[in-house]
DNA sequence: AATGCTAAGATGTCAGACCAATTTGGCGGG
DNA sequence: CCCGCCAAATTGGTCTGACATCTTAGCATT
């Protein structure tokens, strides 16, 4: 019985490729960001004339990459924008225990951060430096107040990242610190965490300012070597 | 109206989770290798007892973070061993043209890179330094005989990861180096490609030899220096 | 023994139904 | 008029069954 030709002529390869394009380049001209909730999976459906399953498939994909959030009776929710071009990198990390994950992170992640504040040093534009600044103030504005200070120390390594002027730093950079707030005992929270890298923000900062690519160096590897130290006491 | 009590207990949360976890323990403990064929879907799904879909889209997570593969009326494959402990780490790249791509990429392996010989420089064992130096004379021999030296070259470099005795860094490392393979012309393989870095590889060598961290470093950002050179030139 | 064909088995897709959680809107009481 | 409660609509989660398509292996023919 002839189904005749086709209105879909494209069941050449690969329908779920296309159906996570379709969703990717939807999230793209559709202008989505972070947060915003994504059509209902029937709405795509109907949309895409494909099966749920098939959408259901092509959300999971996005879910395990951690793009998208699905909220049960509610809908599913964009996490991090991407498009069509997006390139996705999976890594999967095997160790005994978390102390050592962490650990083996931190060797990578020193690698990354110091190069990141290097070419920082040697990118940074006048007013990537005033962003910096003002976080650093910020930063230090807080942690004097209250002691402490999480997401005013975030906020300036990030500004240094994007001084970069190359968005995988900080795009690594915060995935690595991302994955790991997951497996942490978030209760945690340790106040005194790292808090004695606090004094090489500064000198950090002067580093990036006077364009000096080795000292800039050096005092992320001083900050980097009390993270570490405060990892190994609290996992002992 | 009493469905009596339970066969299976677990409505509670998550199934899908659940069906991951048991595959990932599965794989564990069949002591499955890279390239096994798991079981169809509907063993499992008689197995686990849950429907064939949720087993898919199982699947279908375990092929975003390319644990696993499908071949339409073959199977699924094995393409890295996992275990329940996993943690999975998902990175997403956005970047606008591939040249751009490939040296902002290029720009990030220099701190992982340099971090890598570094740390192999410090900790490698004898044992280490033996395969490194015998990847590198095959590497040297084939070279010299062939003119260029593309899988002796990659091999020589993971022996170089592997002595760091972190994981991590051959992933990352091998992983970039895969997705851009992807994205890339292939026909191209230009001979001459990174050619000039010949000689620093010896040097890199030597350095990891005589546990000199800092001549490792520069070493390599020698190496890096003629990639990145090279890659401006060919992508012009 | 080599070859070609068929059937079994596998994944890919679609459709329909029901469940459970959430959201929404209307209704009634304050 | 406002607030709270409850029911209906919406939405993701799962199961079942069916069919299409590709792969593989075994069988029969030459």
């Amino acid at each position: 019985m002839s189904d005749r030709p086709v209105i879909r002529p494209l069941p050449a390869i690969d329908r779920a490729r296309q159906v996570t394009d379709a969703l990717a380049d939807y999230i793209k001209s559709a202008q989505l960001k972070a947060g915003d909730r994504l059509p209902a999976e029937r709405e795509l459906m109907s949309a895409l004339m494909v099966g749920r399953s098939t959408i259901r498939e092509a959300i999971r994909h996005f879910q395990a990459l951690g793009v998208i959030e699905t909220r049960k009776g509610s809908g599913t929710y964009l996490l991090k924008p991407v498009s069509k071009a997006t390139i996705h990198m999976p890594l999967s990390l095997d160790t005994g225990h978390l102390r050592e994950a962490l650990l083996q992170t931190l060797e990578v992640r020193r690698g990354i951060e110091c190069e990141a504040c290097m070419v920082a040093a040697r990118k940074r534009t006048d007013k990537d430096l005033i962003l910096i600044e003002q976080n650093l103030n910020e930063m230090e504005r807080v942690h004097i107040e209250k002691g402490t200070s999480g997401p005013e120390d975030l906020a300036f390594h990030l500004a240094i990242y994007d001084a970069t002027h190359n968005p995988l730093f900080r795009q690594l950079l915060e995935q690595m610190r991302e994955t790991f707030w997951q497996f942490w005992e978030h209760p945690f929270e340790r106040e005194d965490f790292a808090r004695r890298s606090f004094p090489f923000h500064r000198t950090l900062f002067n580093a990036i300012a006077a364009r000096d690519t080795e000292a800039a160096r050096e005092e992320t590897l001083k900050i980097l070597e009390v993270v570490e130290e405060d990892i190994k006491e609290m996992s002992k």
